[in-house]
DNA sequence: ATGACGATTTACT
DNA sequence: GTAAATCGTCATA
């Protein structure tokens, strides 16, 4: 008898405005099933919107389509993985309807399984003291390193996935949810500053602090 | 073909 | 607080 795990998020819970999915994603849970079986997992504490063709901070600004951003275009629920700095890859879920290319961006993430392997995959870069579970998941860099994440799983379909989706859990209560302007936009002109991140209150395992 | 840049992380002062 | 790491991606030519 296998184990009894919550329900798979499927594509209505995706199929909404990436500002309520990104706040509907806080308290759910990411799940990373590795190649070797490995269930690996924790509880999404902070999230980013990004809204597509008017938002200057979004890869899909202006309704630019490029094979890097194709992702961003299918329907709600796929994932959308990119490279950059020349090192890092990041983690979005597609929002809305297909062919508005809208998606949320998973910042950080509570580690709740597989901690330990984890570690591993973000060792050897990085010194020992740097691996306490705090560490692990706390940026969006750090989580798609944590959770084996890269290129070979964009456009992933995360309502039909068995190695990436999200998980049913309680929502977080809209009084816990903290809402600020989005990290790493400087260059975004207006929308640098617009409150399109969302945290869980609090909470130690977000990347940079809610000011 | 080339140049500039980045939805970041890390170590160091 | 500052700066280095490091290269795919994109716009320009």
């Amino acid at each position: 008898m296998a184990a009894r795990r919550a329900s798979k998020a499927g594509r209505r819970f995706f199929r909404k405005p990436p500002v309520d999915l990104a706040a509907a994603l806080l308290g759910r849970t990411l799940v990373r099933v590795t190649d070797d079986g490995r269930r690996l997992a924790g509880r999404i504490v902070e999230t980013e919107a990004y809204l597509g063709e008017p938002d200057l901070a979004a890869h899909s600004v202006h309704g630019r389509r490029t094979e890097r951003n194709a992702s961003m275009y299918l329907d709600a629920g796929h994932a959308y993985v990119y490279f950059t700095y020349g090192m890092h890859f990041c983690l979005n879920i597609v929002a809305d309807r297909p062919d508005v290319p809208t998606a949320c961006l998973i910042r950080a993430i509570e580690p709740t399984e597989g901690l330990e392997i984890m570690g591993r995959h973000r060792a050897g870069k990085i010194s020992p003291d740097r691996l306490r579970p705090i560490d692990l998941c706390s940026g969006p860099a750090k989580l798609c390193q944590a959770l084996a994440i890269d290129r070979a799983l964009d456009g992933e379909d995360m309502t039909r996935s068995d190695r990436l989706f999200i998980e049913r859990a309680r929502p977080i209560a809209p009084e816990r949810i903290a809402r600020c302007a989005r990290i790493g936009v400087a260059y975004a002109g207006a929308w640098t500053d617009k409150p399109l991140r969302f945290v869980i209150r609090d909470n130690p395992h977000v990347s940079v602090k809610v000011r």
